[in-house]
DNA sequence: CTGTCTTTTGATACTTACTCTCATTTCATG
DNA sequence: CATGAAATGAGAGTAAGTATCAAAAGACAG
């Protein structure tokens, strides 16, 4: 066979990814993000600059990894068929968050303080929301039998998409604290006024 | 009195930011977003490149002016307060859309085809929905006579606010075509599905 | 119109993100 | 061990963005 799943090269390839990683956030969160430059990143996680730049292609990517939609996504379409699609999101969301490590939750606290922190993260972290939308839509397309770019679909997975997009920070609503597990229970609240029609109306 | 609304220093200034704007939309088109130059465009506005980045901070800025949101918090303002938020919200997206010359519509589908083209420049795009997002629910705030970051009020303008990110381009929904009056139309059905109540619950 | 003050501009030099190319090293496999 | 493929490092080059300072142009009093 050729090179078992974790061959020798994959792992230090694996390795030295999170090297970068690990050590731009040191440096980061140590000295702000515009005034830690690529080389000293590369200088600290021992690799050449020209390394840098193949396994990320620009500085802000190694912070903008977002693992989460597609886990999400699974989770919602192993939600049985009889639940309504704002609900199946909201439960999928709730098994993930409840799911998540308490260091994972330590880590996605210190990137979203960089998101909002620095507005060229944010613009590309608000960028990454227009995907999961079209990931959330396609779900819902397929809970619901319609296409993804039906309209009735595109509104609904917009206004879920907006919703989360509303009530998490990047520091909008809490006035500087970042992510803590409160703002999830407000994200799920939320979900459920949706879900139960619109306020106000 | 210092200086009349319009003094010459003033005028001078429009007339330069303008010359800029100009001259970089016709260069990008001509050429491409990144393969154009501050320089290039410096040269063509008959500017320094120094002056450039006085009046737009980013190479980006020059495209990214949206001077629509204000217009339309006011125009949602304007409606009657027996109407209830969402479709206070579409009303007043209708008579501004409405009311938009031939011309204007003309570049903003120029600006729209640069925004679906360049992911850099759509990032940036879609950081301004966040802005966009604050500022309806501080108008839907106001009409329910609620504060701006009440959760109902934050749900119902990111709702709003996502359907907008659902339904128009950037590169979204329409596979190429930037722009067209057909998004708008959907645009506005869009928000009347969301105001009847979501739809397949 | 003249001199003076203030704002705007241009020239220059510098930092840093990012790209491209090529030689060298490191792993995979027969 | 030999051979091919993939990953790395080194170096040069482009262009965006910043800081500084001197020259040019508008504003205004006399």
């Amino acid at each position: 066979m050729t090179a078992s799943p974790t061959s020798l090269r994959e792992r230090k390839k694996a390795k030295t990814r999170a090297a970068i990683r690990e050590h731009a956030m040191r440096l980061f969160e140590e000295q702000g993000y515009a005034s830690t430059t690529v080389d000293q990143i590369a200088e600290a996680a021992e690799v050449s600059p020209s390394t840098f730049f193949r396994y990320f292609p620009a500085k802000e990517d190694v912070i903008l990894v977002d693992d989460y939609d597609p886990v999400i996504a699974a989770a919602v379409r192993a939600q049985p068929a009889e639940v309504p699609p704002i609900e199946a999101v909201r439960r999928a969301m709730r098994e993930v968050f409840a799911g998540l490590t308490p260091e994972i939750w330590e880590s996605e606290r210190r990137r979203q303080k960089l998101f909002a922190e620095v507005p060229e993260l944010r613009a590309r972290a608000m960028h990454q929301l227009g995907d999961a939308l079209d990931l959330i839509a396609e779900v819902l397309g397929e809970r619901c039998g319609l296409p993804a770019d039906d309209l009735r679909i595109r509104t609904l997975g917009g206004a879920v998409t907006g919703v989360v997009m509303a009530v998490l920070p990047p520091g909008r609503m809490t006035g500087e604290s970042a992510l803590d597990a409160a703002d999830f229970d407000r994200l799920l609240e939320a979900l459920d006024l949706l879900q139960r029609g619109l306020p106000l109306t």
